[in-house]
DNA sequence: TCGTTATTTAGCATAATTGCGAAATACTAG
DNA sequence: CTAGTATTTCGCAATTATGCTAAATAACGA
């Protein structure tokens, strides 16, 4: 039986999963951890109260900003990441209480 | 910089999240939480010393003996499963220790 | 309003993943 | 040794993921 109550609880956990599975992913929530000393000085967002503007983001992950964009959004979707849209900049921020939700959930569920 | 230390320790993560993303081998863990509740009895391995053999996490699975098998060793590749090998069968178990261990670490890492 | 910049979406190419059946392998039992 | 069974490997098809460039969208500033 596919469809018991345990089995349940762990799809819960496969959209944050199939985000994390990936190397540039967890390079974007490891970058967030300290925006400050990670990013140069943001003019019109906070690094901390708004996050991390994408445009540097993708700067510091090498790739094309439509990659970065598409990657910032998995993020996002699935609650780990903020996104929060000011003065035509999209900063990301960390979801810090998702992300140990997560982290617990798998910790007793798994 | 990719190369920082703490992006290093979320690396250490990825083999066992990629082998996690997928809701076949989350059923396989989870099947295996209780292996005497979840299966029929079985004669040469005992469930919970050895584990569960290939072909009833087949049938239980519901998919080509090709497929389950090549689920499985992603899972005991990553660390997350043991196969003992007994007798012309494979059984499978969970490492409990190390799915502690990996569930620890992304809770103190990511 | 117009031009500039940040971001996202669209379209496409390539790589990785996942499924299968068939064949190869490993091992048991007789 | 031989026959039979469990498991894995191989080869292939379909799907998904990931990268890019170009075009579309959004928002600001002059």
């Amino acid at each position: 039986m596919l469809n018991n109550e345990s089995q349940t609880q762990n799809l819960r956990l496969l959209p944050a999963l199939k985000s994390l599975a990936s190397p540039v992913r967890l390079a974007v929530l490891d970058y967030l951890k300290n925006p400050v000393g990670n990013f140069p000085p943001q003019v019109d967002g906070d690094p901390v109260i708004d996050g991390i503007c994408a445009d540097f983001l993708r700067d510091k992950l090498g790739i094309a900003a439509a990659t970065a964009s598409r990657h910032l959004t998995l993020l996002v979707d699935c609650g780990l990441l903020i996104a929060t849209r000011k003065k035509g900049w999209t900063f990301y921020r960390r979801d810090e209480d998702a992300i140990a939700q997560f982290a617990d959930l798998l910790k007793t569920t798994l």
